[in-house]
DNA sequence: AATGAATGAGAATTCATTCAT
DNA sequence: GATGAATGAATTCTCATTCAT
């Protein structure tokens, strides 16, 4: 096959790393092949490499296409005017939608490869720059949102807006977490609890954007 | 041969663990060497296999101990009567005390090391049982410690009492994380958040037990 | 399918060859991919194939084109009557030229190479042949001109004819090799003391074809 | 076998290397692969990894040896006083020596292995510094030798004594170099017309040392 | 008990060569 | 004819584990 359209080299790139991503959501980064990635795709292990430099580098694509689809999912993307209740109301929408999906099998692979990218980030500087990236971006909407929730009064003012947004944060990494570890445990007691805190927090807090 | 003291293997043992633990912190499991390890104790990679059936093996040693530690630090291994005010206090107060901690430049340290933990959780069986072990009794003492509130009236009756308590452990393990990709985290700012969560959640919670 | 022109064909040939040879030249013919020599060409890795079996028949079309050049440089091709006086000269010039030559830079890459065929010639029979061939047949002409010289005199007869030979070339080989070694080396030392040695040898000598 | 003698290690590391340069002399560094040597040497591959950090510094430290040994056989690792008859003598006695010893297949061998060291240091800037220092010493004290010479009056004056020395020295690597490609080469020829041409030089000189 | 030399299976990566288009 | 995507065998190097001393 000759030159080959971009088309089609975006596509192949696509399956590599849907292979690789599989292969390591089962497996584990290090516990995967360059061969079981090359099986799992049905390509060749030589084909890879013309695709990404090394396996470092797939970790790395992996790392952020995961982050990416994430900030997607939280509509973080086109947050609009987020001075608006709106705009929080939204993102809180989607928050839940995030928890609430991790009741969905495909979701809890996607978080398996979550949580070994969050590991690996802890070592290998380009994934941990990516994962930053990736935290650190829905983590600034949210403490926006929060700041402008606080002068409309919608939030109390005495919590501190950034740590606020950790928490919101940490609170899905822990429970995405606990889901990779048990596909048995009841996701709605969880978006329940998590919905009540934000309700206690903000009477029709949840509802307004939804 | 002189038999050595069951003392002095124990103390043996522990060393050899330590200075795996400071590897696997510092490199991560998949990129430390027995011989790394065998350095950092100053003892033969040998002898090291005397203490331990396989590499695999000292992962699961140190998982265990991590998240011994871990249950300590939050008083929870004599939890007493948990169905006093004064129980849910307590250990709320030394929930609070392990978020301050993560400020401790040695407690960020062992930190990386659980976020390692946690992901081989994922692979590696072993590994697993531990760290939801690790997980599942803490949790099902703050669960019974939040039903007790609810019974009381300290806590609102809607929440799920297994989901709140999982959400408790998440934020500390997504806060968790965060501390370990960022050495420079403002520590105080999520404490504060997370204290101003549980005093809306029960106004006087902090304060109860410490 | 438009049957190419013969002409074409060995303009194209030509033109493989010549890439092949800077690749080699810069990086060694192990270290040169096939992939090197396409860029260096701007042809693709596929045509090349339709010129050369494989990458050893490329080393080999090298090393043939390497000692065709070097035999010309020595005017040996058309040796006319090689046991006048003025033979013996033409070749001694023309040997003392290619020593000078090694002065230029281009000539230098050349070098380059031809150190890698001589190398290359103790393992591939192919590349042994060719070599060995564009040694041998310089060689014979230059002992035949030795004994010539020998028989009228102009030679000191106890010296053997075919040894001399061999020490001249011999002589170029080293020089080649310490000039690839070495861009700085000066030129006009080694060809002064050629030239004195030849002088020793005959005097006059080097005068007469000049 | 734990803790060895240094004694050991010294002659496992030469074992390596005899091996290595045996399977390097039959095959050239490329085609060699350390397979071959760990099966030439009886050791297995990954016991070689802790002798040299790779292949390409076997090849150094092979390169090191083969010049090492060159030098010793020019005896002059000991020049004593250089400005004496007798030192150009002796060193003229060990050239010689060292021309006539490429009749001996075990030299004809170990040039097979210098010839590829030539070679590979055009490319490999360590085994490049080795070269050229293997190369320049000797050439060094010849220089010297020569310009003592010229000062008594043992040699022409007119002959630039640094490219007299390159010119030995280049007589010696051609020959070697034609020696490694054909085993049937008559030695004494050439040996003969290299006295030839040092007693044309200097009557009485290559007696003086012997 | 203790050592660390030795093993060898396995993993990543490269590259000559083929062949569908 | 021409391309360059695709293959897969080969190679280097690593490292968990064993075991002679």
């Amino acid at each position: 096959m000759p030159k080959v359209s971009e088309e089609h080299l975006r596509t192949r790139r696509a399956e590599i790393l849907a292979a690789a991503a599989r292969c390591f959501a089962r497996a584990g980064f290090h516990r995967t092949t360059i061969q079981d990635i090359a099986k799992e795709s049905g390509l060749s292990a030589g084909l890879i490499y013309r695709y990404f430099a090394d396996k470092d580098a797939m970790v790395v694509a992996i790392a952020d296409q995961w982050h990416d689809r994430q900030t997607r999912q939280l509509h973080l993307d086109d947050p609009g005017d987020d001075r608006t209740p709106n705009a929080l109301g939204r993102v809180a929408a989607g928050y839940l939608d995030l928890l609430r999906s991790l009741a969905d099998p495909a979701e809890r692979e996607r978080v398996q490869l979550g949580v070994q990218i969050w590991a690996e980030a802890l070592r290998a500087p380009e994934v941990h720059t990516v994962a930053r990236q990736g935290v650190d971006l829905p983590r600034g909407v949210i403490t926006g949102l929060v700041h402008a929730a606080q002068e409309r009064g919608d939030l109390p003012p005495a919590l501190p807006a950034d740590g606020l947004a950790r928490v919101f944060i940490a609170v899905y990494q822990g429970l995405a977490l606990q889901t990779a570890w048990d596909p048995e445990l009841d996701n709605a007691a969880f978006v329940d609890a998590v919905r009540g805190l934000l309700e206690t927090l903000t009477p029709g807090f949840t509802e307004s954007g939804t």
